[in-house]
DNA sequence: AGGAGCTTGTGAACGCGAGAACAAAATCTC
DNA sequence: GAGATTTTGTTCTCGCGTTCACAAGCTCCT
């Protein structure tokens, strides 16, 4: 129904007014909106369209009715329970990380296949055995798992998960999971990101260098509007099984 | 030159080359590598068709050959030097990532403003006072930037990278950056991930119900083409500063 | 050497998302 | 209360990315 491209920007739309919200502003105007939110208003607009008519013309939106209604359509005014599996480095970052609670999501269990860890409580959270993953997703109704184990592992924790019922998994690992159909993956891989900077910094370069050594000297004057410009944030699909 | 989507998928398939080297695979067809790579076969040839010809009909592709290729493009066949800004919990596994050597960058420093921090060792580099920001990247030629601080010291971070000649960011922050024009920023955002999940799970658990509701009792038959299918995962653009 | 069998590379069609532009609706002014 | 002003919601167009389908080209076998 909502294009994938709006639903991944009605999370900025609601952080963008839950900043607005705090700083006492109860009223806005889609310009305003968009700005905070890093787009244009006229793509702000769309997207809000799709999910009703929320404004009202000549004044704008009201900050907690729009936002309410956003939490609702993307589903964050209930709560979510949460299982992390592979609590090392950076499991133990999302284990303390704040922003979690905040916004709809909540820890329930924390997992790790080293029985060395299994002593631990982060967060207030205890770490436990994978062994206990389908026990307490059954028993918390976990409808969403994170993967930050290597990468070696990542498809058995996948499976695994699939089969006590989890049907959206974020995955940190940096592994191409195969999942059945029903089943939403979601990637975020941090060495992919740096390597898209890095093709766009050595476009930067080679441009420069080129233009220098046209140019004569300076051959940065021009460059302004060439450089890694109107480039957007996409990333290849990672959501169920291709065949 | 090259479309952005496929600039991001390159990557991927430069890991999926990786590991089948790492198997002994000296050769592959575009099937086998689209397979490894979780994308189609077509879209995987249009996409190194970007780069070149550097594939042989009737046969396929030689791995280490087109791995390298692929990597001089994207840029890591050299190494980047990396700053990373707040050394908090997320900055403590940044620090420990061993993947970041591994693909091409180095991370030359870690800055904290918070003073306690000071004395830390992270993976073998010191913690250093945010003020050395600027020193550091003149001495190591920095060009990539990664912010791990609270929301709120994200854009004055971002700044002063860019016043100091950064032109590539890569945001963990959750926070819109202004920046200007010629500096790329990149944003990973976990619980816009989340959020994005949750949305899809709502709907799943709406059109069980539905059909629940409709069919009598046990809904769940005809839905496995009909959930979460063949959406695909992109985020909005958050390059450069909209005007 | 020549044909059969694969596999790549690409032209063309299609669908989706972005952005501009405008009409509809609400408030404000006098 | 009527017109001016503001801002939303929507239509339309354009461009990009995905996918299909096939011709071009390489190898192997006979
Ligand atoms: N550290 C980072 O900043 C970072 C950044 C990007 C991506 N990643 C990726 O995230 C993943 C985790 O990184 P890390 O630095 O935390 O690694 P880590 O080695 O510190 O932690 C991995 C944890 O997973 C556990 N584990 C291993 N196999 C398991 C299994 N089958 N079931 C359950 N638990 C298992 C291990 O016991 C360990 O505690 C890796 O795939 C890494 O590539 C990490
Ligand atoms: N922890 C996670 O798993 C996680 C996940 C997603 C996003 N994030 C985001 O990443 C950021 C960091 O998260 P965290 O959990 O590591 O927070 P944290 O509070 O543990 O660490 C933040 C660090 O930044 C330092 N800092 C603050 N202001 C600074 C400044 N102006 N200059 C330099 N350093 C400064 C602080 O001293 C601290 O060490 C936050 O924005 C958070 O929302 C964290």
């Amino acid at each position: 129904m909502i294009p994938e491209a709006t639903v991944a920007r009605l999370p900025v739309y609601l952080r963008a007014l839950t900043a607005l919200a705090d700083r006492g502003i109860r009223t806005c105007s889609s310009e305003e909106l968009a700005t905070a939110a890093g787009v244009n208003s006229a793509k702000l607009r769309k997207d809000l369209s799709y999910l009703g008519s929320y404004g009202t013309r000549g004044v704008g939106y009201d900050v907690d009715y729009l936002r309410y209604q956003i939490a609702r359509e993307i589903g964050v005014t209930q709560d979510w329970p949460v299982v992390i599996v592979g609590i090392g480095n950076l499991g133990h970052a999302l284990a303390n990380y704040s922003g979690f609670r905040s916004r709809g999501f909540r820890v329930v269990a924390l997992l790790d296949a080293d029985r060395s860890r299994h002593q631990e409580v982060v967060a207030g959270v205890a770490v436990r055995p994978f062994d206990d993953l389908e026990a307490i997703v059954h028993e918390h109704a976990v409808a969403i798992g994170v993967i930050a184990t290597p990468a070696a592992a990542a498809q058995d924790v996948a499976d695994r998960m699939v089969a006590c019922g989890i049907t959206s998994i974020l995955n940190f690992a940096p592994a191409v999971l195969a999942v059945p159909d029903g089943v939403d993956v979601r990637k975020v891989d941090l060495s992919i990101e740096l390597q898209i900077l890095a093709y766009h910094e050595q476009r930067k370069a080679q441009v420069g260098q080129a233009a220098a050594s046209v140019d004569g000297v300076d051959g940065l004057d021009g460059l302004d509007g060439a450089a890694g410009v109107g480039s957007g944030q996409l990333d290849g699909a990672t959501i169920g099984v291709d065949k």
